[in-house]
DNA sequence: CCCGGCGCCTGAGGGC
DNA sequence: TGCCCTCAGGCGCCGG
């Protein structure tokens, strides 16, 4: 489940490894993937010949600038993550060239590969296929009205606290479900989500009315604290992100919260405890997280 | 506006 | 061994 970190984690890869590269063609058997043009033939023929002039991010989404005015968005979803490396068509699936991490069963289910001017691949893996991939005239998709509706980007300089309080304020519910909100603010999932909250000592069900300034400034530190820890650790792997490389992030080892239910509170020793909401599960300690 | 729930998908893991 | 159920959850969308 790629959120930010996983995902600036895959752009930092892909930045050092396809930069200047010319698509030559697209593979997909599962072309719904597609949303932008609709039609594949048509995303083929109009991302043939462009060349990659970087590799960003906004939010979960991994943007490639093109030439000619053009970028090519990825969303990875859930289950998805790109790689690169050298993979042929064997006994009607795709195996990398050389053994590897990229032959790992968790980077099998290979839904779209692009093919690059020096016989490099981009591999997109989404087990369950929630990927989406959309080409983009890069002035419309600045101004398109679900890029624009973005929230800020809590790693950039320009998410003071200030903004942060002036937005959360804005919001009512639940401060986890807030935070998870990508135009509240871009890249938080559950799990950054449960671990930013268990470092500021605050219940994931608090509601926002009820932050003091003090639990908003722990929570603003905290945000900023376990994103730049997973960036530094590649990334979680608790699922099946991977980086380009096909290899698992190490953030795992610095969880505190998440999926961590029934061990030990790592600040008071209390059992880690699992609730759900927005159908979605929060983990949190019951004891030092207060409503 | 706020909230909940479904759809999109498929594999892992548990119960029986 | 195998079948069925639940769970995983980003995000758009719909409806109360």
């Amino acid at each position: 489940m790629p959120e930010l970190p996983e995902v600036q984690t895959t752009v930092n890869g892909l930045h050092a490894k396809v930069l200047n590269r010319a698509f030559v063609d697209v593979w997909s058997d599962w072309q719904k993937m597609v949303k932008r043009p609709r039609d594949f033939a048509q995303f083929k023929k109009e991302l043939e010949g462009k060349k990659i002039a970087r590799v960003w991010r906004r939010a979960k989404n991994v943007i490639f600038e093109l030439s000619e005015g053009y970028s090519l968005l990825i969303h990875m979803k859930m289950t998805g993550h790109l790689m690169v490396g050298e993979w042929q068509m064997a006994n009607g699936e795709w195996q990398p060239k050389v053994p590897g991490p990229l032959g790992d069963k968790v980077n099998g289910f290979l839904h779209v590969i692009f093919f690059l001017d020096n016989g490099d691949m981009i591999a997109l893996s989404d087990m369950r296929k929630f990927a989406k991939i959309e080409l983009w005239k890069t002035e419309e998709m600045l101004a398109s009205p679900e890029f624009l509706k973005i929230g800020p980007e809590p790693l950039e300089n320009s998410f003071t606290f200030e903004k942060f309080a002036a937005i959360i304020s804005k919001k009512r519910g639940k401060i986890k479900q807030v935070l998870m909100d990508p135009f509240v603010v871009a890249g938080i999932g559950n799990i950054y989500a449960s671990e930013a909250l268990w470092w500021a000592k605050i219940h994931p069900e608090k509601r926002t009315e009820n932050l003091s300034k003090k639990e908003l400034q722990l929570l603003y530190g905290a945000i900023k604290k376990v994103l730049n820890a997973g960036i530094e650790f590649g990334g979680e792997s608790f699922s099946d992100y991977r980086n380009v490389d096909g290899l698992p992030g190490k953030f795992g080892s610095s969880r505190q919260a998440y999926k961590r239910e029934k061990l030990e509170c790592a600040r008071c020793g209390a059992p880690i405890a699992r609730i759900m909401f927005a159908a979605r599960s929060a983990f949190y300690c019951p004891h030092c997280q207060k409503l």
